[in-house]
DNA sequence: TCTGACTGCCC
DNA sequence: ATTCTGC
DNA sequence: GCAGAATGGGCAGTCAGA
């Protein structure tokens, strides 16, 4: 090998020569191949787990089985024991069962990868029609998944898997794309497990008889409890389990699991895991945590699923013809079924809609419905107002100040009822009860019914001053009554939705915005419309970016006006632009700061660090003192070079000279020894940071709001890390913050 | 009755 | 929230 | 460029246990 070699590929060798080293000293392999490296991390629990009588099948006897019972045998043997609470069979006759089940399941899995036009439906269900579908052919295509990389390989799989239960079990798909999507119920009707790590390692102990730090030392070797789950269940494999898991089984489960409250609630959902953790085998442990976690981490999420469930209408299809002149149609369903969804989120609905009336009248049975929350629209980061007229060249587009609150959608229908939704279709109805009260007041009396897209934000309205995000979340979240309100807000509106019974979601943004202005009030402190300039100089919006800055706002929000301006539910568009100073390159606020610490990762993390706690230096007390954690910005690449060269600095324990919040418990510990640039779009006041403690607050320290990694400083020494000094004076600077001293100083 | 751990949800 | 990555 | 999966600070609400 030359030296003339591209040095990409010299980057390459050495890799794999670390790799290499690596192995033998049992360290975990490069986060890069975490596929593969998950793969063999689940044989290897699963050979483990594997009792001696099931081994002596092999594999030729597998597939005879296959062929002489057919599905039938299996599920007609599947049924009787759900039938039956008890199961008289003997040990042998147990495995037996077992192994038809297994090797038709299988075969189950290897029909679904087949091209979805030569795939056929009734050959993949090894459960009978109308029979319960189990949960194991959930878990089984999830590992089918989880094997994939390609989103259209992936896409077809759950195309098949979802044909196989329309065809077979057609009741039974809501519940299945329930698990698929990770949901218990439509976001906006705030059913929450309220199960978190915490939980399932207790569970997860005593259903395995262990401890819990056994669970936890096993989390941080496989960075993920599923298979924590799947490894420890092993243990008593050999008892007798009550009967197969299905699908509804296990998703009424999970609702049980959310209903759970009050006194002993917690003793019972951890029942309800233990439960459905007894009657897991094979793969079922793994996802049943997993969806627990809400963390499938199989590459399948909500957008490929709603395209598996178009593609899989449509084939499913006999009864309707799609339109004409299209091209393909399994995409067109693909199409329909998002934007179904974006308008209407609610599987409840789009699913019995599809299976009674197909795909293509879809958007009729299922379109928009005051009251019910719309995924709302996004924008893109962009690094520069040069970047902006590039992508916006010869179009129309209006700049508005990006508020720094909580994003609303507020929906007024014609009996003056009032429901207001979070960015995320969370119901805040509760938490705004001032809002809800305003509402009849500031929009015209023409007005009849309205959805409202805006920011909520904290305001003083004596001072008539926006107050920092940090405000308004302490506003109390439940029940709120209006007498009790310490955080006043201003709504900031920017878009409307549905004016008067009218969807106005395809008109162009200029036309909804004169229909915005034409139907509120505005009512200083209490209503206003957001700030917005249109212009196409470049030197004329960075002075308004500017001025959002210095009115407490984050910046600037580029919209399309005339042309590419339609209201695009949920998708984080192209017609949307957002421009934040600390997107720009050498602006915005960057810190020198030397990692002390660290936390395991997780997922495709495993193996390397997944986080760093970061402190700054006071030379004056010689201390360094924590200001956050970070765990963004780094390429794998770099992410696995810093884990390598810190884990040999690796300390028993803190240093003396550490200023640290015992809350914070990480994994290691870290001589000092490297700088890093961190980049942050704010600094806060912090309950468990110490940076710059005694300056600013005499007990709070300060923390740093979106932190992530720029760059490595490798020509700066620990303690030439940013000092305590120049973070309190950081803080200080910033406009609200300013202002806040200002009033303070006013006030003394 | 208070406190701390945990969880979910804002960003 | 921000960022990175495979397709 | 999409979709997914890593990860951040910090708040209120809930519950278990002191």
């Amino acid at each position: 090998m030359s030296s003339s070699r591209p040095s990409a590929f010299d980057a390459l060798m050495s890799k794999a020569r670390a790799a290499a080293k690596k192995k033998p000293q049992s360290e975990a392999s490069p986060a890069k191949k975490r596929k593969t490296q998950e793969l063999v991390s689940v044989k290897e629990v699963e050979n483990a787990s594997l009792d001696d009588a099931h081994q002596v099948f092999d594999k030729k006897s597998k597939q005879e089985n296959v062929v002489k019972c057919g599905d039938n045998v299996g599920t007609e043997v599947l049924a009787n024991g759900c039938k039956e609470g008890k199961v008289n069979l003997s040990l042998d006759e147990k495995l037996a069962v077992k192994k038809a089940e297994a090797v038709s399941l299988d075969e189950s899995i290897a029909q679904l990868k087949n091209k979805p036009a030569n795939f056929d439906p009734k050959k993949a269900a090894f459960w009978g029609e109308g029979k319960k579908v189990p949960f194991s052919f959930v878990t089984r295509v999830f590992d089918a998944v989880d094997k994939e990389s390609g989103r259209i390989v992936i896409t077809e799989i759950v195309c098949n898997m979802l044909r196989t239960v329309i065809q077979t079990s057609p009741d039974d798909l809501l519940p299945v794309v329930y698990l698929l999507a990770n949901r218990i119920a439509p976001a906006h009707e705030g059913l929450e497990l309220g199960i978190g790590d915490a939980s399932i390692i207790k569970a997860l102990a005593e259903a395995c008889g262990c401890n819990e730090a056994q669970i936890r030392k096993q989390y941080k070797d496989l960075g993920d409890l599923g298979l924590v789950a799947k490894a420890s269940r092993s243990s008593q494999s050999l008892m007798r389990k009550p009967e197969a898991l299905t699908v509804t089984k296990v998703f009424n489960t999970f609702q049980l699991i959310a209903k759970e409250s009050g006194k002993d609630s917690q003793e019972k959902k951890k029942n309800h895991i233990k439960a459905l953790l007894v009657a897991a085998t094979d793969f079922e442990p793994l996802y049943m945590i997993r969806l627990l976690q809400t963390k499938l981490r199989i590459g399948l999420a909500e957008q490929t699923l709603l395209a598996a469930l178009g593609h899989a209408a449509y084939y499913s299809e006999k009864r309707f013809k799609p339109p004409a002149n299209i091209d393909s149609p399994s995409e067109e369903a693909a199409k329909i079924v998002k934007q179904v969804y974006s308008v209407l989120p609610v599987y409840d609905k789009i699913i019995p809609a599809i299976l009674t009336g197909g795909v293509w009248d879809l958007p009729k049975a299922c379109c928009f419905t005051p009251g019910i929350p719309i995924g709302p629209m996004l924008a893109k980061p962009t690094k520069g107002v040069s970047e902006i007229l590039d992508k916006f060249q010869d179009m129309e587009f209006t700049c508005e100040y990006k508020y720094d609150g909580e994003r609303a959608q507020i929906h007024y229908l014609e009996n003056g009822s009032v429901e207001i939704y979070s960015r995320n279709a969370e119901r805040n109805t509760g938490k705004f009860p001032d809002v809800v009260s305003a509402l009849s007041r500031l929009k015209k009396s023409s007005v009849s019914s309205f959805v409202l897209d805006c920011e909520l934000v904290a305001y003083d309205r004596e001072k008539k001053k926006i107050l920092p995000f940090q405000v308004l979340s302490t506003r109390a979240r439940k029940n709120v009554m209006i007498s009790d309100i310490k955080v006043e807000v201003c709504i900031f509106a920017f878009d409307i939705l549905y004016l008067n019974g009218q969807t106005l979601l395809q008109e162009q943004l200029n036309v909804r915005k004169e229909h915005l202005y034409k139907s509120f009030e505005e009512e200083p402190c209490y209503f206003q419309f957001a700030t917005a300039m249109t212009s196409t100089d470049l030197e004329e919006i960075q002075k308004f970016l500017e001025d959002s800055v210095d009115a407490s706002c984050e910046g600037l929000i580029i919209k399309t006006l005339s042309r590419d301006a339609t209201y695009e539910p949920s998708k984080r568009s192209n017609n949307w632009l957002k421009l934040k100073k600390d997107y720009m390159e050498s602006i915005g606020d960057s810190l020198d700061l030397v990692p002390i610490a660290a936390f395991h990762g997780r997922g495709k993390r495993t193996g390397v660090y997944g986080a760093f706690l970061l402190a700054c230096y006071d030379s004056s007390s010689e201390a360094y003192q924590t200001i956050c954690k970070i765990g963004t910005g780094f390429t794998e690449q770099v992410l696995e070079e810093r884990s390598t060269s810190l884990r040999s600095k690796v300390i028993p324990k803190a240093k003396s000279y550490y200023r640290y919040a015992d809350k914070i418990s990480p994994d290691v510990w870290f001589e000092t020894t490297e700088v890093w640039e961190v980049k942050a779009a704010d600094l806060t006041i912090s309950p468990v940071y110490c940076a710059a403690i005694g300056i600013v607050d005499s007990e709070k320290g300060i923390s740093l709001r979106f932190p992530r990694l720029v760059r490595v400083r490798e020509d700066k020494a620990p303690e030439q890390a940013s000092s305590s000094e120049q973070v309190a004076e950081m803080y200080k600077a910033q406009k609200h913050t300013q202002k806040h001293y200002e009033d303070d100083d006013k006030d003394e």
